[in-house]
DNA sequence: CGCTACCTTGATTTCGGTCAAGATACGTGG
DNA sequence: CCACGTATCTTGACCGAAATCAAGGTAGCG
């Protein structure tokens, strides 16, 4: 089965806020990992959740909001590693290490939840369904990230805007929010950054879609008018297919 | 800790033949895992370990030899994800979706080692850092897979047949052998297809960094004359800055 | 020994980066 | 509520790194 509708489901069933827990944990296992987890305020845009070189002991969820992960080099560059939606687990590349080697910040108002992780150590070797997951969660991380590697080491610029806009509709229909028509939450430049592109091009590109009648682009508003072709453009087949081969 | 140190280190001692593990399994422990890994006999060059849509059902570490994976998309072309050099351990993306979505393929005659995975969620269950071990090798991999994206997003041809140069040479180093004159056991097509590139590009690098005296290549022999000039090429910090780092 | 796969080198093209200049949106304080 | 300044976004002109196209060269294998 697939981690991502696990997630969906589960996570709106056990209220745990984003950790994606299997739905096979008794009441009581519920309350056992629930106890486990930190709520923390809301963190303000540009707010960072953790910086480079802390030391790591929990890993994160967003519950609303959205944050992005990145990492600076010596020029002073800003990379783009991620962006993460509520839900969706983040930090987990500091497990290794034991302190954190990107930055989080926060892209607009957010909330993260916080879970220690000797804490989720220790709770996924008694409940086995929980150890289960977490290495489902790391090696779906690990699928994502090779798939970027893909697209950026072979896709043409439109082909890796035209992915990137599937993906995040994708992500917004799990979590029931419309998959046609959304909000980026983060700035062109971000984009750009992330899939190894210049701010001019990302620009140029989402104004072509939307001469094409593909896109409606309005400031960070995003409608997909034809998402048919978005995904021949993306060099993708259409999402229910690709959800059926699963 | 670094786990790539932790790992060379107890490999040898523990004699898992790269399974990784930490050295602090009693007698007993190394017993029962070693007990559950499963040595293959040798694999023929261009002969796969496993194929793209395989259930999933053991992870692997190479023995001897080198492996790549890859995938293939729908005009038939193939898309290499990774190499692993003895050691090191792969399949991992399977995990998550229950079948493999890459393929792995033998680069030379290669010995591997199967980990059923059942048996590794029992065995850490029940061996605590055996737990741990596997969450900072799924994380190392996560870590690993970013940093590849800054290289597939952000760099020149020449910065990443550099960097990749230099990632190649810190691996023969941690098994104690030559980091400065190694054989490639991949064809300089796979070498283009990793990193982006054409074989034509790869080729020329090779021939322009060899005619400045910080390569010698003859046909899959490299041997680094000057790591220094390689490092600053490849954007890098030399490796022992790196090392003092973590 | 010859075939095939792999590698190298050169000539030409092209996609996307860089530079430059406006336009639009946004937050802040008067 | 509006004016101002700064961020962000868009568009155009030009340029360059690497892809593509083309043609030989080399080496490993049956």
């Amino acid at each position: 089965m697939d981690i991502q509708r696990k997630y969906t489901v589960s996570c709106q069933a056990c209220s745990l806020n984003g950790l994606c827990m299997p739905h096979s944990l008794s009441e009581k296992e519920v309350e056992i990992v629930d106890a486990a987890l930190k709520r923390s305020k809301p963190i303000q845009r540009n707010k960072t959740v953790f910086e480079a070189g802390d030391k790591f002991s929990s890993l994160y969820t967003v519950r609303s909001g959205a944050v992005k992960t990145f990492s600076v080099d010596r020029e002073g560059d800003e990379h783009v590693i991620g962006f993460y939606l509520p839900g969706e687990m983040f930090g987990l590349d500091a497990i290794n290490s034991g302190h954190h080697i990107s930055s989080a910040k926060a892209l607009e108002t957010t909330a993260v939840c916080e879970i220690p992780f000797n804490r989720l150590e220790e709770l996924s070797r008694r409940i086995p369904s929980m150890q289960s997951h977490m290495y489902r969660l790391l090696s779906h991380e690990i699928s994502e990230d090779q798939q970027l590697q893909l697209l950026l080491g072979k896709k043409t610029a439109e082909e890796r805007i035209g992915s990137f806009l599937l993906g995040l509709s994708s992500r917004y229909r799990q979590r029931h929010l419309s998959p046609t028509s959304f909000r980026l939450p983060m700035a062109r430049t971000d984009i750009g950054n992330y899939l190894g592109l210049a701010v001019e091009t990302v620009s140029r590109i989402f104004t072509r879609l939307q001469k094409n009648d593909i896109l409606k682009v309005d400031g960070k508003e995003v409608c997909i008018l034809d998402h048919h072709r978005l995904c021949e453009i993306a060099q993708k087949e259409p999402t229910y297919e690709a959800a059926a081969r699963r």
